[in-house]
DNA sequence: GTTTAAACGAGACGGTACGTCGAGTCTTCTC
DNA sequence: GAGAAGACTCGACGTACCGTCTCGTTTAAAC
């Protein structure tokens, strides 16, 4: 039996809504809970209460614009074009302002384990895990899966901090064809 | 003609060593100018007419580490060898309180586009500098140069910051034998 | 409709006594914001939000001071007795550190035109303003009041300021015998 | 013995002219040992050297300044003019920026016993005693010189420092006048 | 002339107070 | 009892001035 004033639905949608929408326009690290609260219309203790910080704010959102966009990976018949159009869809969402969020959060995480590990456990592994199967269907077994998962991703997330070259499309097929080529 | 009283090179030793002691100890993002000014026995007023912010200070730390550590790469007879060499002594060096370091100047740089230049200049080129003769060695010319360093130090930077699995010896030779197996 | 939290009274008084407290010991001068804060046991930050300065601060203790130790001037039959008796206690307040905070105050107006307005407003003309009908009982009415005040008031200031001889009882009564000399 | 470079006069003067036209310009209180040793184009340790604080500068300023405008106070036959014309000369002085600048170093003065009685010594007295022979001949015998010159001095510092009224030569007759009136 | 030593301009040094800002907590009133 | 508003404590930030120091240069008297 639950009493009292049930969570506003309405003012989780809106903080997450206005964190996302400040962090398009002024970069996540200029943004302040202080500022979130005033954008979103909701008092800054609500804030503390649900999220406390706000990497775990973004963290949320960025889940749901996940949960949104998740569209099955309908496995086609051919293993590398499977490949090749997930990393082209990964890459591209990675490249707009998504990109420099999620950036932000891992940011926010390196000085606290407990932020970093929700990191890893919501943001990281599940991309592991959706790329892992289509690995399995186009290398063979000697080559080791989690390394190659590294090598991919991790290629992402270094032009994503260094910016010194785009994450788009062409550099997802180009990833991709390096993969194909260490299958051999 | 200058004159005036000339900079301190005494103080100026102390504000890097101090520096760094305090990342090892405390970790780059609990390290204040207050503590590192106090630890230096420095005045804060010199910290901020040299350097201006925490990320210089360990930008130029971390450039007299590289200085003292470089070590001519001496080609041997074997390239394969000679690339594997290289990542076992980065990602040794990368495995430490070092590598740690160097992340959270690249995370402070992303807020700050100046920063983010000099970081990418002073720390990340000199590294792909080096990186790419040795794999001109091993990589047959239709593949990508730039491609592959960002596979072998994207996978370098993916585990610095989502810490899944150690930066090391080991790792780096599985990353050496991808890149070999990609040669065909 | 206001909402939030309201002012807490409690700090209030707590920065004003600490601050007139800290005076009393140290010297208006010597007194510090950080100071105040420090022994009234609130945020710097409050300080900021409510005074913005020492002077302020200060001034508004004053007028609390003022507005206790009030005690109507009932008008006995005697209008010499009565600016005596008025300046005795002006002069005897004036004598202990309560002076030197005023003239702290007064001192620190002197480079800053709005603070010396308030300063004017609130702390120098209700004195001139209590005196005058004091000297309207006692002079003719050829002699200026306002040059009268001055008179009277600056050689309290200047013995304040200069501290060539003490501000006290006997002072005033001196100065209500020249006033009285100069009734004719 | 003396050896070694002596002190340049012309930095001397340089300082003394920088101070006061600094002073002018903006405001005692807004002078910097600082601004006034570069206005002179002068070391700041030539500043500290000879003087050591921005009050004892003015002072030395001001006495300058007195020493060059002293001109004879010759008696004329009518004590009654000659007091009224010293008044009239003193608050003419007194009601420019000079005026400022003795509030300015007599506040200083305030936190700092030591440099109080040099101001004591070399600014005020030396005027108390140019007025009381000239008040010797116009006042009676019973009333006290002191105080009388408490309140004609009274009344100009009381307006230098709070400015509800100009100090000019017309206040200086009305000072007089109420002094004489005094006199009976 | 050469030496000697103090004064000089310049400016970096270690400090300290300032005033601002964001984080996180607390208090009051409203819904 | 959840939520909006906003005042609260705390502490880091970056700035300004202070008074001291260390340079290299200049100046004039002593030798």
């Amino acid at each position: 039996m639950t009493r009292g004033r049930p969570r506003s639905e309405e003012s989780r949608r809106a903080v997450l809504s206005a964190a996302l929408g400040l962090c398009e326009r002024d970069g996540y690290q200029a943004v302040t809970l202080k500022d979130i609260a005033a954008a979103a219309g909701v008092g800054r203790q609500t804030l503390y209460r649900w999220w406390g910080e706000k990497a775990e704010i973004l963290l949320e959102a960025l889940g749901e614009l996940a949960a949104e966009g998740l569209a099955a990976p309908e496995p086609s018949g051919d293993p590398a074009a499977d490949l090749e159009e997930f990393l082209v869809r990964t890459f591209g969402s990675a490249g707009t302002y998504v990109g420099a969020v999620v950036v932000g959060v891992m940011v926010d995480g390196q000085g606290r384990p407990e932020l970093g590990e929700r990191v890893r456990r919501e943001l990281i592994q599940p991309r592991r895990g959706e790329l892992r199967p289509l690995l399995d269907r186009v290398l063979p077994p000697e080559v080791d899966r989690e390394l190659a998962v590294d090598l991919v991703f991790g290629a992402m997330w270094y032009r994503l901090l260094n910016r010194h070259a785009p994450v788009d499309g062409a550099f997802a097929r180009e990833v991709a064809a390096a993969v194909l080529r260490m299958a051999g």
